[in-house]
Order: structure tokens, then C-alpha cells, then sequence
RNA sequence: CGGGGCGUAGUGUAACGGUAGCACGCGACCUUUGGGAGGUUGUAGUCCGAGUUCAAAUCUCGGCGCCCCGACCA
């Protein structure tokens, strides 16, 4: 994409009304656009970022069966009642309205009850389970207090998926496989080594649950890490008793501020009891599904990736995240041989399917590094007169800031 | 929801109750051109509504909105 044609501006300041690091950042970079308090749309560059990062989650959770659909936002006011999640005076984040015929509606603040029903209508047989469904979809909760940027908005995207299993056995098989593509999803963010399986606090059908907590100083949670065993425990459940169940030593455990990047839970048959999901097994009897529900933040990820990632000159994103491979910075104007350098190295990376974005504006060049800086792009491809000359091209790495000469063809490679 | 702070051109910031200014951006012209250049010039603003006052960006009240701390976040 040619960046002269790109919609989006970049800022030198950061906008008075935001001071978490990511929305400060996303926001310069023109990434997204605030809203209202805790909402944000996403532009060009958020966008293909975003995707990015679902294409990761997909790919994971297809790879271990998973099967994608996708939701209704708006909700069954019937349905929720037979769980009991309908009243305020239970979950207090609902979006409700009313519908033009006559009742209620809301906005899905999570979506185990419409899948359980969805499932309900597909299984019968032993023979129908195990299952696997996911989703990414915007799940909407009236936050008291949005803050933190994107990291805790009233509108955000979410992928969950829900696992169905016909006995304990295979319910646990499901979590397992679910709580590795996790650590593969995360390993593909270049998060691997700050995020931890982090025991928490269990609800109803097992002593923990298990969140996905990745070390960062703008984290809201507060954790307690083995390094040696590369699990964790949150602060709501430290207690030597729970210690004790887990197998830890109080004094291994070191404390760190970390944000819930993803949650893994046995939902046991609480939802497919009460909603009627339930199987005939081979001896012909009747019994519930056992269920499990996975989360990751989607557009909460953004906003962890830019809080351990960026530094002092702007974004900086893992390699499968970025919203281009390269960015070529032309130093050329128009028609002059650095130009036409530059865009004929456009034209061959666009052909040889490489994702790149082309500053071919005429700027200064200390503002187009400021900008190619700020947008976080991992390779730099910097067309001057020296390329022009020998033929080989300045790279700039984003990371390390590292700087190498080139020649044209590896540049494909 | 409790507490605190704040709303001024597109953005960021000034202005004792007394002429709303500066920088960036955007437009025009000239010079410049490898780390956010310089000059000339143009453009554009006090969140909304009441009140106090000769006079309100400034004081008072109400509304709307934003931020922070706490609570909340299966």
C-alpha cells in the first residue's frame, strides 16, 4: 500500500484524554480512533493488525479441531433467564434495550447460553461428541469505569471457544489441547516468556481456573511467579492452602503486575443442565454435555502488544502481527531516479506477494523515519542516493534498531 | 457507584473577571532536503444552558463529556 493514499495521519502528540501507553500510541499512529470512553473503532493499520492476530488464534484453534461460527450480538432475554443471568441485580454490565414489538433485548456480554441452545439443536448422540466451536465476535459489558485503552473498553472483540464432551475424560482432553494452542498463540506473539498459566479462582466446578497472564507494568492484576516452573498465582487465590493443592513454594514465588491476555474454564454441566444440551450415551441413557469456555481478548491483545513492545520512538510489532512485513521509506520526489527506484522495489515486493507499505511522500526525511518509527513496521527498507548507486538497500530493523546493506534480491528472499 | 481532576481552533497548550495568544497541522508562495527545517501569508477556537457582573474562557448552578484513584471485572 502506497502510504499517499493511506487515510490516516500520525501524530506528533499524544492526545490530552489518553494516558495508557497503547491508546496514546495506537492513537498517534492512527491506528484506532477513540469514540466514546472505553470504545474504539479501527482504522487501516488496526485493522490489518487486528486481523493479524486473529489469523494466529484461527489458525491455532482449527489446527485442534475448533470449528468457527459466528454469533448474534443481540440477545434472548428467555434464554438468559433460564441460566439466571438476565437480572441486574446478577450481571450488572448489561446493554439492554427494548425491541419495537414489545420486550427485551441486550447486547451478548459473553455467549454460553446462545451456543449451548445452538448445540442443543445439532447433538443427541454420543456419537455427535466431542465438539469444538469458536468465535470472534464484539462483546459488549457497560463498564462502570473503562480505562487503560483498549485494554478494558465496553466494546471489544473476543475469541471464545466453548469445548462439548461427552464424559470427565474427554472434557479434559479438550482443556489440555485448548490450554497448549494457547501457549502456541501466545509464542507466536513473542509473548512466550512473560506469559504464564496463573492459577485464579475457580467458580463453581473445580478449585482454580486458569488465566493466561502476560507480565507488563500496565497490568491491573497482580501475580505471583514460579520462573522455574513458568506458572503463576494471582493474588485472589494466594493462600497456603491453595499453594499447598498446587505444589508451589511460597518463597520461589516472586510478585509482578500482569494483564489477563486469556482465560480457560470447566464450565462442568451447569450450562447444558439448565438449557437442555444434553446425550444419549451407547447404554442408552440420557446425559448432560460437559462443557469448557476459552478466552482471548482480541482487541484487548493489541493493546498488550503495544504496552511490552513499544518503546520511547513509537509501536513496535512481533513479525506475524505486523500490518506490513516492510516499509519502504522513499527519500526521492517524484520522477527523480531514487523514486523510481523506490517504485519499481514497490512494485516487485507487491508481485512477490511481500506485504509492504510504501512512504512515497515527499517529506523530510527526519519526519518519515519519526513516522516509520512510530508505526511499528519490522523491516525498513530506506531509498536513497546510495541505493541508487551500488544497488543495495539500507534495512533498519524496528527492534533492535540494527542497520544493514542489502543487495535488491535477498530482499525477497 | 464513592472520591478527585479537567473540558479553549483539527491537535497540543496559554490568558488577574477587562483586546482569546502561541506551537504544530491544513492552504498558498519562496528557500531547504538522510532524523519531526526556515521565511512570508492565509485558515480556524472558549462543550451546552442558565445566573452573577458595566464586563465571564475565568465566578456560581445545572447538564453533557473525558481522565485518574477506589469499588466492580463468572
Amino acid at each position: 500500500m502506497k502510504q499517499s493514499h493511506l487515510f490516516t495521519r500520525t501524530r506528533r502528540e499524544a492526545p490530552a484524554d489518553e494516558v495508557a501507553k497503547n491508546a496514546q500510541l495506537l492513537v498517534r499512529a492512527g491506528y484506532i480512533h477513540k469514540e466514546m470512553a472505553g470504545v474504539y473503532s479501527y482504522l487501516p493499520l488496526g485493522l490489518r493488525t487486528l486481523n493479524n492476530i486473529i489469523r494466529i488464534i484461527r489458525e491455532e484453534m482449527n489446527a485442534i479441531g475448533g470449528q468457527e461460527i459466528v454469533m448474534t450480538a443481540l440477545q434472548d432475554k428467555a434464554l438468559w433467564e433460564r441460566t439466571d443471568r438476565w437480572d441486574d441485580a446478577k450481571v450488572d454490565n448489561w446493554f439492554k434495550t427494548k425491541l419495537a414489538v414489545g420486550g427485551d433485548t441486550g447486547l451478548a456480554i459473553t455467549h454460553e447460553e446462545p451456543l449451548t441452545r445452538i448445540m442443543a439443536a445439532h447433538i443427541s448422540s454420543y456419537r455427535d461428541l466431542p465438539a469444538m466451536v469458536y468465535q470472534f465476535q464484539n462483546k459488549f459489558r457497560n463498564e462502570l469505569r473503562a480505562k487503560s485503552g483498549v485494554m478494558r473498553g465496553k466494546e471489544f472483540m473476543m475469541k471464545d471457544l466453548y469445548s462439548f464432551a461427552k464424559s470427565s475424560e474427554e472434557h479434559e482432553a479438550q482443556y489440555a489441547a485448548t490450554r497448549a494452542a494457547y501457549i502456541k498463540v501466545f509464542k507466536r506473539f513473542g509473548l512466550a516468556k512473560r506469559t504464564y498459566p496463573t492459577f485464579a479462582s475457580g467458580g463453581v466446578f473445580a478449585d482454580f481456573s486458569e488465566e493466561f497472564q502476560t507480565v507488563s507494568e500496565a497490568g491491573e492484576d497482580t501475580i505471583y511467579v514460579d520462573e522455574e516452573k513458568h506458572v503463576a498465582v494471582n493474588k485472589e487465590v494466594l493462600t497456603d492452602e491453595a499453594l499447598a493443592k498446587l505444589g508451589l513454594d511460597r518463597a520461589r514465588l516472586v510478585e509482578k503486575k500482569a494483564i489477563e491476555s486469556g482465560n480457560i474454564f470447566h464450565l462442568g454441566t451447569r450450562f447444558s443442565e439448565a438449557l437442555g444440551l444434553a446425550f444419549t450415551a451407547e447404554d442408552g441413557t440420557k446425559k448432560p454435555v460437559i462443557m469448557g469456555s476459552y478466552g482471548i481478548g482480541v482487541t484487548r491483545m493489541v493493546g498488550i502488544l503495544t504496552e511490552v513492545f513499544a518503546d520511547e520512538k513509537g509501536l513496535v510489532w512481533p513479525a506475524e502481527v505486523a500490518p506490513f512485513a516492510m516499509h519502504i521509506v522513499s527519500l526521492g520526489k517524484k520522477g527523480d531516479e531514487i523514486s523510481k527506484t523506490a517504485d519499481a522495489l514497490y512494485e516487485d515486493l507487491v508481485k512477490a506477494g511481500v506485504e509492504v507499505l510504501y512512504d512515497d511522500r515527499e517529506l523530510r526525511a527526519g519526519e518519515k523515519f519519526a513516522d516509520s518509527d512510530l508505526l511499528g513496521i519490522p523491516r525498513r527498507i530506506v531509498v536513497g542516493k546510495d541505493a541508487v548507486a551500488t544497488g543495495d538497500f539500507e534495512v533498519v530493523e524496528r527492534v533492535t534498531g540494527e542497520v544493514a546493506k542489502i543487495p535488491r534480491a535477498e530482499l525477497f528472499s
